[in-house]
DNA sequence: TATTGTTATACTCTATAACTATA
DNA sequence: TATAGTTATAGAGTATAACAATA
């Protein structure tokens, strides 16, 4: 007899969860240490080169009227600085100052040393579950929030 | 050869975040469906049974100073009651209404509809998966945040 | 003294809508 | 017309500190 598939789903998100909200908790406090709030620290951590404004409120999944105030928040920090595109003037590109790049650097380091200690698993068992995972992150997309259907 | 683990380290915690980000964005638009803001929703499925307020902050994980605003909300909406506790006067168990418990039977069937979805793997898959990430869930509640000893 | 729950306060996050300046 | 970014506004989440009632 095979198990429930319901009950192992329930398991299965259940630890999915838990999971990302250890990640999170360790991104947070890591954030903290460093003077910044998690959006912040979310904005920070995804800025690897130059990029425009508007990426990032894609990057971070929220409106781009939250963008101005997040980087308000790093540029007061003295982190990041707003230069102008002199392509197209609307647009602004995010560049990281070098205290920016430097607390970037400690955000990332933090966080990669805790999911190393977290994902503790011999080799095997790492690259298994990295490629079950990565199965059903990359299906997942496809899939719409709220209503089950492909 | 073996693959370099602190890449097969990053990807897990990048597929680990984009799966629970699926799962969260999911259960913020249900709960979104049926009119309540995230927290007021988390709380309400995580009320199984009545409980002191206390009990809700040690579940959510925030500080009990929220709990009394959250509640507010869900006694507002009419899907919770604040029931003094006879024993000990201080305690306030928070009990479903008939309402509640509709709206929390709903809530929870739409999270797990999308999980069944979500987890769309060969049997055997899905409980290879179940293992491993139970294994990382349960070691990881000893890891000290922020620090990444044990 | 310690604990439960509340209030007051402040900061942050988020979405909507209206606006500007460009394209 | 459409897009990038801003402003104003409002609702929501969160932590801290001080407090009342009770243990």
């Amino acid at each position: 007899m095979s198990e429930d598939v319901d009950l192992v789903v329930a398991d299965l998100a259940d630890s999915a969860f838990r999971v990302a909200g250890l990640l999170r908790a360790n991104f947070h406090a890591t954030a903290a240490e460093l003077g910044l709030p998690p959006a912040q620290a979310m904005a920070l951590a995804n800025l690897s080169a130059p990029a425009p404004m508007r990426e990032l409120a894609d990057w971070l999944k929220c409106d781009a009227s939250n963008v101005t105030g997040i980087v308000d928040g790093l540029e007061r920090r003295g982190l990041v600085k707003r230069r102008p595109d002199p392509e197209d003037r609307r647009v602004k590109h995010l560049v990281l100052t070098e205290e920016g790049e430097r607390k970037r650097a400690l955000l990332r380091k933090g966080s990669h040393a805790h999911a190393v200690t977290l994902f503790d698993l011999p080799e095997k068992d790492l690259l298994r579950l990295r490629d079950l995972l990565k199965r059903v992150a990359d299906a997942g997309v496809g899939i719409d929030v709220a209503s089950g259907c492909k």
